[in-house]
DNA sequence: CGACAACCGGTTGCACACAATTCACTGCTA
DNA sequence: TAGCAGTGAATTGTGTGCAACCGGTTGTCG
């Protein structure tokens, strides 16, 4: 059933998958953290940042799907970002289960600030918009059979 | 000088680029959990007895350099593998300042229960193994892009 | 109407990840 | 050889990220 043959190749091909990932997401993360340190923002508060601003307000559930982080994530994050005085967060008058986070007026005015982080760091990646949308198409793929590949794996394999 | 038309494409090129990296990582992440869970690994301490298995014995200077990870995240990391049993820590006898990393034989049979894991998340991410040698290929073409800019970030632009 | 399940956010505990510091050891140099 | 700069690992502090649990709110069903 299994062929032995490949067993070795497809071995040294997942570590090395497992590895150069794991490399790209921090390499990504050490571009972004002296450009985000300037403004005061970590790089996941500035992806909260980018979404409150695009979405104008949003409850923490939203900001969890659209994100894919939990509670337990978010509630110190957004305790710390309130804290520095970018979001404020108030109970939900409809649904006082939920939580509605939205920008101050510092937080709009770190937008500005934050303008012109793309040019820099795209433009830093040498790369063209072409090769950039080929990569985000790419890595949605991944990530969508990743997903599938989990859900496979929680109903018994 | 810059481009106002652009401006806007490539803003949203770039959230949705961090968005989708960070969300690839953590569904990678959230894949192994289950998997490696089963015999008491999480993903880094995975890679870390991939690296240990493959090279033999390595100092934890070579393991940071390997893994891209410093001192700060290893230590605790190996403190806890030591603990587990599945490997060795020893200072070095020619050099006393480096510390090196060997698996226990309980560490080497843990290799044996861990050869099924590549095959069974690797065909259930449905890639082929063209596929996947390309995202390969493309994850390190980017990382290498990243590591060039942040350099050049570091350098004043 | 009243019980009960589902939902939402927060908290706790554990494990990365990095910056900054400390400490022992090494190697070079005056 | 004595001092001193450099190196390797460990530690401390801060900030994610997830699992498990808690507590208040909502909606539904008997």
């Amino acid at each position: 059933m299994t062929e032995r043959v490949d067993s070795e190749e497809l071995l040294r091909l997942e570590r090395q998958l497992c590895f150069v990932l794991h490399a790209t997401s921090r390499a990504f993360d050490a571009l972004y953290r002296p450009v985000l340190g300037e403004l005061g923002l970590t790089y996941p508060q500035y992806l909260v940042m980018l979404t409150v601003w695009e979405r104008g307000e949003l409850t923490v559930k939203e900001l969890g799907r659209v994100l894919r982080l939990d509670s337990g994530t978010l509630s110190p994050l957004l305790k710390r970002l309130e804290k520095a005085g970018f979001v404020r967060r108030e109970r939900s008058r409809e649904d006082e289960r939920s939580v509605v986070v939205r920008a101050t007026e510092q937080g709009t005015r770190l937008r500005e600030q934050a303008r012109d982080i793309p040019r820099r760091v795209l433009s830093a990646t040498g790369l063209d918009e072409q090769q950039l949308s080929q990569l985000h198409a790419d890595l949605i793929r991944v990530t969508e059979a990743l997903d599938t590949a989990a859900a496979r794996l929680e109903q018994g394999e």
